[in-house]
DNA sequence: TATTTACTTCGATACTTATCGAATTGTAAA
DNA sequence: TTTACAATTCGATAAGTATCGAAGTAAATA
């Protein structure tokens, strides 16, 4: 889980996750999940940088990516989000 | 959002940070919230690394410390807990 | 008052990582 | 088939950090 947490702890990478999470909701009725070439310039950080923190990101499975063409297409890993919830509320007190 | 998500992204920290969560909850009817003491021996780090790693905690406000004579108590900020719930709710598909 | 205990500060070290430019790959369009 | 585009790989660098031992502080106890 620290691994998780680690993917989300660079201020690029987690405003790169979290334009994944937008785009892919905005196209969510064409099920398009995200076309990253989208919001690589909202981002301000090089195509290299990017690429190094997708791939964190896919490696702490929060989300998947697939090439379609030459397009690069992100998915959120709804699994993943709920178990992140699950281990910040456990052992929780109720008092 | 990234500062306290980087206070977890360190195992032992992450441990520490959970020990803290358990022991504040096996001594709620005392409200004595974690004596610190009493969990350093389970982390495999000495105590200068603790010591680090506590002000990594209290400094993204997951926590707050208090000294209680030489001993320091540990509480959860469960705000914060909140906080990060609804970070990783927001924008979340319902589709 | 002297000693022990809990914790912090300091300085050093080894390791990790965020970032870039240049070069490369693979696909699509002209 | 040439060109353009999207993305990746590589090598380098600068910055950050986890950790430790030694020394320091402050509180309780003997």
């Amino acid at each position: 889980m620290a691994k998780v947490f680690k993917a989300l702890s660079n201020p690029n990478r987690l405003e790169l996750y979290l334009q994944i999470v937008e785009k892919q909701e905005a196209n969510y009725k064409t099920n398009y999940g995200c076309l990253l070439c989208e919001i690589t310039e909202s981002l301000n950080i090089g195509a290299p940088t990017i690429s190094h923190h997708l791939k964190e990101l896919t490696n702490a499975e929060l989300i998947f990516t697939e090439m379609k063409g030459r397009y690069l297409v992100a998915k959120v890993n709804e699994g993943m989000v709920d178990k992140m919830n699950e281990f910040l509320n456990l052992n929780r007190s109720e008092h």
